[in-house]
DNA sequence: TTGAAAGCGCTAACAA
DNA sequence: TTGTTAGCGCTTTCAA
């Protein structure tokens, strides 16, 4: 805490204008100059404040990134394509856990438009994302992440969704079922409304009708899959496929299976977005849909990084990663 | 971007100083001033500008977490409860991810400080942590979560992993088994070490003589763990019962065991660190050791924040938190 | 290619 | 209780 660049233009024999210039890289330097300079940085052993830099050029190189939950791989897995990205051009990540709260969301843009981060990956909790015009109208550029919001757009990345669990289905079909139910997220997302898209699309290419008792909606967390795994195994007759449209589902689902000595042979198969290795070793789940987990966050700081540095093109940056069908055998 | 302090004094027909006082909450003010900036700043829709306050102030109010992995249900739990904390007081959370690399602990703990943190919390990936003392230089104060590094000392909120392990293996031979393996994991770990401490020291407080060739050490991977319970399955006489030091081993473990279908009859039974649901339905798990993973996380938190604060004690905060034996039967 | 100097928006010492 | 004012350390015109 102490050494300035006018510390530093002292013992260099320049002036700060002259050393600032060094610091940053820019060209018209006489190379005895900034060679000169760079020995006192070092000598001196100088870091900038960013507080000072930062003051002056209104950027922080630090963004924000808004998700429903942190202690989730999923997110966290996005998480960490994100800072994979960033880190290498010196920008770090401020993360916010909203507890997939719309009120929390809200405190959380205030926090960041307050530590003046330079742009926000959001994954947002709900299907409201009206709150997020802060974030616009403080001159923040955002991308959303894996959802979008359905009342308010922007960049984004998100994964072919209704392709993913429409190739799934469409395998489990040609595997010769026709009876396959359907364990989806709420309404709320839009990564549950097209993963349920996908499905009714494969019913309809191969003229299956759909059975309502089949189709059943939760959320997107363990319990929820427990319980409408319970639910469909207690039908008079239940399906000989589910597809589960998420992870922690999925891990719900097997757990009722499991608590309830339903072995693979009894219980019905298992098809599934995301992989869940343990499933398909205990020989329930037979297709899986996998998500390029980290590329979601990486893609989503590619654009966002072009949008701070000035791409200001209006229209909506979107972004459709593949998923890829895995059989387990 | 554009209205300041003195614009809301303009407003409110005070002066700039008077304007600060009220936004940082300073008493001495009268009401009536009071109100009248408030609604200035209402009106005005001013913001501070956090980069000018931090310049002089010399504060963030920005906290860094360094981490071996972020995509870690375990270590994200911990971010979670130290962000939960530090929230209420108005600080965010800069996460870096080191990848379990000490060279990325070195690259991240200059970002930071770079970054003007006002303190960091590390889970350390090694037993080094020498490097770290470019924070203490830096005047940063920072603890350590979960873990310990064996080269380099400071303030720390650890469980009391020698207590858990200990307990833990107590109850097995309190369930008449002597015959009791340790899956571990890498003595660079602070707590690698103390888990096993923990298992040495019920063997001894039983009189039962350690057998080496029981006693099998990894890293705190799944693969790790599959590779080792195939190693004790594989032994002419298989234990009656593992203790497994860690989540991520027992996750391994159990998929070998399924993949190779080792029904909890016929396969040693199993304790663990830390809980894996899965195990114990599937009847493989009897007892486990439960950690307060959250508060690891708030604790340091709070601890780093007194150090922040000014609390400059020079003895070292260690706080062992107390974890909980889970048995399922 | 370099230097002088203004000023980013805020806080805090001092004065009133 | 409030105001005046001097910087915090940096970048960036403008001038040389």
């Amino acid at each position: 805490m102490g050494i300035t660049v006018k510390d530093v233009a002292g013992m260099a024999g320049v002036s700060t204008a002259t050393v600032s210039r060094v610091i940053n890289n820019e060209k018209g330097i006489r190379l005895s100059t900034r060679e000169k300079v760079l020995e006192a940085v070092k000598v001196s052993g100088y870091r900038v404040n960013t507080f000072a830099r930062s003051l002056k050029t209104n950027k922080s190189r630090t963004i924000g990134l808004i998700s429903p939950e942190i202690a989730n791989d999923f997110f966290m897995n996005i998480a960490r394509g994100v800072e994979g990205f960033l880190e290498r051009f010196g920008y770090s990540l401020i993360i916010c856990n909203t507890n997939e709260s719309a009120k929390e969301e809200l405190r959380r843009s205030e926090l960041l438009i307050e530590k003046n981060v330079d742009g926000v990956i959001i994954i947002p909790a709900t299907k409201r994302g009206t709150h997020f015009s802060l974030l616009r109208d403080a001159g923040i550029p955002f991308v959303f992440a894996d959802r979008l919001t359905s009342d308010y757009n922007g960049d984004a990345v998100l994964v072919d969704n209704q392709k993913g669990s429409f190739e799934a289905i469409s395998w489990l079909i040609e595997q010769g079922h026709s009876n396959i139910a359907f364990i989806g997220g709420s309404p709320e997302l839009s990564n549950a409304r097209e993963r349920y898209a996908g499905y009714l699309q494969a019913l309809e290419k191969y003229k299956i009708k759909k059975d309502e008792r089949l189709i059943l909606t939760g959320n997107f967390h363990v319990d929820s899959g427990y319980r409408l795994m319970e639910q469909l195994v207690g039908l008079n007759d239940p399906p000989e496929q589910v597809f589960i449209a998420n992870y922690f589902m999925h891990v719900g689902a097997i757990k009722y299976l499991i608590s309830n000595s339903l072995e693979p042979d009894v219980s019905p198969g298992i098809g599934s977005f995301d992989d869940l290795e343990l499933s398909s070793i205990l020989g329930y789940a037979s297709v899986s849909v996998a998500q390029p987990v980290e590329e979601i966050g990486s893609k989503a700081a590619e654009i966002l990084l072009s949008r701070i540095n000035g791409d200001v093109s209006p229209e909506n940056k979107i972004l459709r990663l593949h998923t890829k069908l895995r059989i387990s055998l």
